[in-house]
DNA sequence: CGACAATAGTTGCACACGCAGGTATTTGCA
DNA sequence: TGCAAATACCTGCGTGTGCAACTATTGTCG
């Protein structure tokens, strides 16, 4: 077994507690915002990203990766949303290949309303993996990253 | 805006870059597999996980459990594996209720071929996010891990 | 100017997932 | 012993996703 071997075995093992972590919190946030807001985590993630461009906006093929998402999924999801009056799409007026889309007030409001329930799940969620010997030094590692 | 908010945006933060690194990651790796060993991130969970109980069995709840899938999602994939000939289950001799499942001599030649590949792509998949700004912190502190 | 390639977004299709409800087996308790 | 509750797993159904193919618009080059 050379070095180079051990090395990515080493990476193999972080990305298998990263992937536990990320399956965990995304699991008990799926189900809250599902249950409180009628929102799933991508739903929730769409909605966060746009609204934080702050009078930007984004199109279809900068939204899909910045959610890493399929251009399909991205497509379907945007439609969900617009139908609910949560999003809305209009054409770049300067390529008129070019979608943009505007969160909605309603949009705004419901981000609003679920954002106390997204980031209190997320953090009970940690809690929870940080009682998990394999996870806690995760856990601790990502509660360091933004102090440090 | 109180502590707690500060503390619970913090690591909403914290959640979002992982939920980054990680689709990154698992989108670069389900390609990587399904290409050359028509393998899923889940069936290779699967197995893997399998593999690493040497010579203990696990029943379909428990693999449910390490996998983070539903029990149904857990059901249809060992079925689908199983109909691979990479994994056989027989039933628990002391309870009937229960399912023990086996990697198979196939599933364990076919998890020897696909495990460089998983460990070259996610380091591959890690190195390139180090080259994001917003990753990079958590990639190292994930490479920390180890040594630590 | 005109045709061909490239880009942006949408849609048909197959498939994996979760939920709710089902069967089989075991456990608990009177 | 006998019967209800709990446990372990499976299945019908609806839905979200990725891939490949499609349309519409823009860019490029002879």
């Amino acid at each position: 077994m050379s070095l180079d071997d051990d090395a990515a075995e080493a990476r193999a093992q972080g990305w298998r507690t990263l992937a536990a972590l990320h399956a965990r919190i995304e699991d008990s946030l799926e189900k809250a915002l599902r249950r409180e807001h009628s929102l799933s985590v991508s739903e929730y993630g769409v909605l966060d990203v746009l609204a934080r461009q702050d009078g930007w906006h984004m199109r279809m093929t900068q939204l899909s990766n910045a959610v890493v998402l399929s251009q399909s999924a991205t497509t379907r999801l945007v439609t969900r949303l617009e139908d609910r009056g949560l999003l809305q799409r209009y054409l770049c007026p300067t390529d008129r290949r070019g979608i943009y889309t505007e969160v909605t007030p309603a949009g705004h409001e419901l981000l609003a309303a679920a954002r106390p329930t997204h980031d209190a799940t997320v953090s009970a969620a940690l809690d929870e993996a940080g009682e998990v010997p394999e996870l806690a030094p995760l856990v601790q590692a990502l509660d360091r990253l933004g102090v440090g």
